[in-house]
DNA sequence: AACCTTCCCTGATGGC
DNA sequence: TGCCATCAGGGAAGGT
């Protein structure tokens, strides 16, 4: 499950690596994941330079010469980067190894391979196919015409008090189900949802209506200091997530709740609670966090 | 309009 | 040991 921490991890490491290298070749595999026809991706992508990597809540935007290439992770999305010291090796090509077939069979659940012309590969691989990939034309205004519905974004300017308290405003829902609105803020999901309702003290059942103003606040306040805190442990690894070498982040070992049930709280040792809300396995301190 | 539920998808896990 | 039900959840779609 990357979330803002997450896939900010990937965009940091990425951004370092493949700006600035010229795409030799793209294959797509699964159809599913691709919002676009995959012939026009492996059609478009080649000849094109990567000028930089941007994120926008959970969905890391590729910055070509020509197009927009947006990838959201979904569940169990993984993106990595190999750099094959010197050998050409085209047959390593996931696409010319497809399963049932002789020799090498690289890897089933990857889905999507960028191989750059000094021989670098990033390869998108996704077991649940939640993933999904978008290639929009340079002339489209992202923020505009593809982000449109998209909430605040932590980090940013436009992260502010009053837009984050107008936002609430005739409201009345569970306080948890609104942080994985990602209209509300963009880049929250279950994880970072209950570790940022432990640090504001809110039970994650609270309707809106019940939740004081000085709670808001320190909700305001502390999004951002657990977001960070996962971007500087290089995110959670809990199932599937990786950073783009393949390496396990380290933030699961910090985690205050989230996956903790019948553990002791860090602050009063009440054991950790799981309940489910909005059909999403939800962590909270009974004793820190009261309704 | 706001809110809630269902569905997609596959591997891991637990009960019998 | 094998089989089947259940669980994990981001976000679109459908329902109230």
């Amino acid at each position: 499950m990357p979330e803002l921490p997450e896939v900010e991890t990937i965009r940091r490491m990425l951004n370092e690596r493949i700006r600035g290298k010229r795409i030799d070749r793209a294959v797509c595999r699964a159809v599913k994941i691709f919002q676009i026809d995959p012939r026009v991706l492996e059609k478009s992508l080649p000849g094109q330079k990567i000028r930089r990597l941007d994120r926008r809540g959970k969905f890391l935007i590729v910055r070509l010469e020509g197009h927009w290439l947006i990838i959201h992770l979904g569940m169990t999305g993984q993106l990595t980067y190999r750099h094959r010291s010197g050998r050409t090796d085209k047959a390593r090509l996931f696409h010319e190894t497809a399963p049932g077939k002789r020799g090498t069979i690289l890897d089933e659940h990857i889905h999507f391979q960028i191989r750059f012309q000094d021989g670098a590969d990033l390869f998108f691989r996704d077991v649940r196919k939640f993933g999904k990939i978008y290639l929009l034309d340079k002339k489209v205004s992202l923020q505009k015409e593809f982000f449109t519905q998209m909430g605040l974004e932590p980090f940013s300017a436009e992260y502010r008090l009053d837009a984050f308290l107008e936002k609430m405003k005739n409201r009345n829902l569970r306080i948890k189900s609104l942080l994985l609105d990602q209209g509300f803020v963009a880049g929250i999901g279950n994880i970072y949802a209950d570790e940022a309702l432990f640090e504001a003290r809110i039970h994650p059942a609270r309707r809106l209506r019940y939740v004081r103003k000085y709670e808001k606040i320190r909700l305001f306040e502390v999004i951002p200091e657990v977001l960070e805190k996962g971007i500087t442990f290089g995110g959670t690894t809990l199932r599937d997530y990786v950073k783009s070498d393949g390496e396990q982040g380290a933030h699961q070992h910090h985690l205050n709740v989230y996956g903790r049930r019948g553990e002791p709280c860090r602050l009063c040792s009440t054991p950790i609670e799981k309940i489910v809300l909005s059909q999403r396995g939800t962590h909270y301190c009974p004793s820190c966090q009261k309704r």
